[in-house]
DNA sequence: CATTTTTTGTTAATATATTAATTATCAACC
DNA sequence: GGTTGATAATTAATATATTAACAAAAAATG
């Protein structure tokens, strides 16, 4: 049997383990989780975003996101509005204190990953960058059927 | 700010959100959650660990791991043990049924990683880990102390 | 155009995780 | 050797996630 601290997914989950709690120290100052920090990032990016549109970019599940929605709407940072085009459809879309919070957020995180980021090299960032892709697009083929949401969006 | 899609975080994620749910359904077939299958592959290796070492190579939190093994216990695959040593550590030991449970599912995990393995080169492979090391190890020292509680701040 | 299928979002039931405080044992120290 | 502090595991309270099933609107089909 394979060598189990090694395996790619520990390897991974580790590095994430390294990585999220100093994120989420910046975050819980504000009284958000990092699923909540997601969403709010994708919608400062682009506003007035479909659920199911969050749901692929922050990669949160669909039912998952309806309960991380509502409680950034009862803390007043989102409010739902029905698409007027397609009824299904429900947009997220900030208050002013949703998009006042960017400001105050952002550059705390930023802060933080700049550190982060002065670990690599840029050409190992450009190796794990090209590697990760790989990995994401080659692995989402193999289960065979569809892939829920084999996303073959862009990213901007 | 920086691309979201892009950042180490959601590269991460991505990542592991192409490789596991491939993982998942194996477990499942075996009645296994994702966390209930990590502590039992490190007792596979090592059996009658204490709680603290399993939840240090799984990487799960103490007191989540306390309902992780309390539901293996009901399904009987693992029982505690008190150390005759130290009587505060509880040792963790697979049944005879837990044991079992390795012969069939290690086949199926270890050829789906063969699957996900060949998306690599050698190198690549090399390259990855040791990123992810590296990212491991020098992130564990950036927090400093033990930064408990960052705040209390709220947002406004 | 009526019916079926697909898409979008949600609910309901269940399972699980997280955080802070707690218990029990051990270790240290003066 | 009694008090203080540290460690291992747990509980309790809360928050959150997951899974399957569902309802409503739109699109496709015949």
């Amino acid at each position: 049997m394979r060598n189990f601290d090694q395996s790619l997914p520990m390897l991974l989950y580790r590095a994430l383990n390294a990585l999220m709690p100093e994120f989420r120290a910046i975050f819980r100052q504000f009284g958000l989780t990092e699923r909540q920090w997601r969403v709010l990032r994708v919608l400062w990016e682009e506003d007035g975003r479909p659920l199911l549109a969050l749901a692929d970019r922050t990669l949160i599940p669909a039912p998952s996101l309806v309960g991380v929605i509502d409680r950034l709407r009862k803390e007043g940072l989102v409010e739902r509005r029905r698409s007027p085009t397609d009824r299904r459809v429900v947009q997220v879309w900030l208050t002013g204190g949703g998009r006042a919070l960017q400001a105050e957020v952002t550059p705390l995180v930023d802060g933080a990953y700049a550190v982060f980021e002065g670990f690599l090299a840029p050409d190992e960032w450009r190796a794990l960058t090209a590697i990760m892709e790989k990995i994401a697009c080659r692995a989402n083929g193999v289960a065979g059927p569809p892939a829920p949401n084999a996303g073959d969006k862009k990213w901007l």
